[in-house]
DNA sequence: GTCTATAGATTGATAGAC
DNA sequence: GTCTATCAATCTATAGAC
C-alpha cells in the first residue's frame, strides 16, 4: 500500500529533519524512526549519510525550480514575481520562526562543517539569485539587476535570522511592507 | 609561565572553535587538543559541555558590551556609532566569509538544537538591538528607533549569510555603501 | 527489500592515582 | 590541578539471515 518508494520516503524524512534539527544533529536513527524502517535497511538505499544529503539538496533544487516556474506563470509582470519572493517570509513565517530559512541555515551549517556538499547547497542560493536577477532585468534594471537580486536575497536571510531569534510577527510585517514600497519605487522610476 | 588560568584558556578555545566549527560539531577532544590538556582535566573546570557554552556566551556578552562602550566613546555623534556597527561586516569580512556572523550562526544553531541556552545566546542580539535603538533615539528617530535598529541588525545578518555563501567582497562593499547612504539620508531629514 | 546483530569509532562524562 | 584509564551511550556503517 506504500505509494511512495522507501527511498523517497527516506529523502522526504531527511529533508524535513535536516531542516528542523540541522544536518549533523539528525542521526540515521532519527530518520529510521520517522520512516519506520530499521537502520540496516537504510544502507540498501544509500551508501552514506552524505549521499542522503545530496539527494535532499537535489530534491530541494527540483522543487524550488518548480516553485519559481509557477510564480512566473502566475504573475502578471516581473514586479509580481519579485513580490512573490518577498512575501515568502510571511507565507512560511511559522516555520521560519522555529527553524529559520531552509536555504540559509543549511548553507551556514555546511560552511562550518566544511562539508563536501557545501557548494551544492549554495546552488539553491544561486537558483534564487539568477531568477531574481532575470526579474530585475525584465523590470528594466539591467545594470543593477544582480546587485538588486543579492539585496533581496540578503534581506530575506536577515529577516529569517531575526524572526528565528525574536519570533516577532510585527517585525516581519514591517520589513515586508518596507521591501514592497522599495520595489514599488523602483518600478515607478522606469515607468 | 601560564598567564591565563586553564579555565580561561578553555573558554577562549571553545569560543573560537564554537564559532569556526559550530557548537555541536566541536568535541571535548577538539578543545583539549587546542588547550593541550587531557580530556579528564576538563571536568575539573566544567561539569558539562553546556556549562562551557554558557561561559562562552557570557564572555561574548562582556566583550561585546565593552566594544559598544568603546564605539560610543570614540564617536562624535550617534551616526558615527551606527556607522561603526555597519562597517563591522567589512572589518570582520575575512572571518565572516569563512564562518558567518558569530552571533547569528550560534543563535540559529541553538534554535535547531532546541538548546537550553538558546535564549542566553539571543541576549547578544538584544544587546546590539538596544544599543542601536538608543543611537537612533539620539538621532531624533524616537518613534522608529527600534524598527530601524532591527532593520540594521537584520541587514547585517543577511549580508553575513550571503558573504559566507558567495565569498563576494564586492557585494559586501556595495551593501555597506547602500546602508551608509541610507543612514546619511535618515540623519539629514532631522537636521 | 527488510530485518537483526554487530562492528569500530567517537561522544560526553566519571573514578581514582599522583 | 593534571593525569590515565575507563564507562556507557551513541554514532555511521557492515554482514548476513530471511
Amino acid at each position: 500500500m506504500n505509494r511512495k518508494a522507501t527511498r523517497e520516503e527516506i529523502i522526504a524524512a531527511a529533508d524535513q529533519l535536516f531542516y528542523q534539527q540541522g544536518y549533523e544533529h539528525t542521526s540515521f536513527a532519527d530518520i529510521a524512526d520517522q520512516v519506520k524502517i530499521s537502520r540496516g535497511n537504510f544502507y540498501h538505499h544509500f551508501k552514506s549519510k552524505d549521499e542522503i544529503l545530496n539527494a535532499v539538496i537535489n530534491l530541494r533544487l527540483a522543487s524550488t525550480g518548480k516553485m519559481l516556474d509557477r510564480w512566473e506563470s502566475e504573475a502578471r509582470d516581473p514586479k509580481d514575481c519579485i513580490r512573490s519572493y518577498i512575501h515568502i517570509v510571511i507565507t512560511n513565517q511559522t516555520k521560519i520562526k522555529l527553524y529559520g530559512c531552509p536555504v540559509g541555515t543549511l548553507s551556514t551549517e555546511l560552511a562550518k562543517l566544511n562539508h563536501v556538499s557545501k557548494s551544492e547547497a549554495n546552488q539553491l542560493f544561486a537558483l534564487f539569485r539568477n531568477w531574481l536577477c532575470k526579474q530585475f532585468v525584465a523590470l528594466g534594471q539591467k545594470s543593477k539587476a544582480d546587485e538588486f537580486a543579492m539585496r533581496v536575497l540578503a534581506w530575506s536571510q536577515g529577516v529569517a535570522t531575526m524572526a528565528n531569534a525574536f519570533r516577532d510577527e510585527k517585525f516581519v510585517n514591517h520589513e515586508v511592507a518596507y521591501m514592497d514600497s522599495w520595489l514599488e519605487s523602483l518600478a515607478k522610476k522606469k515607468n
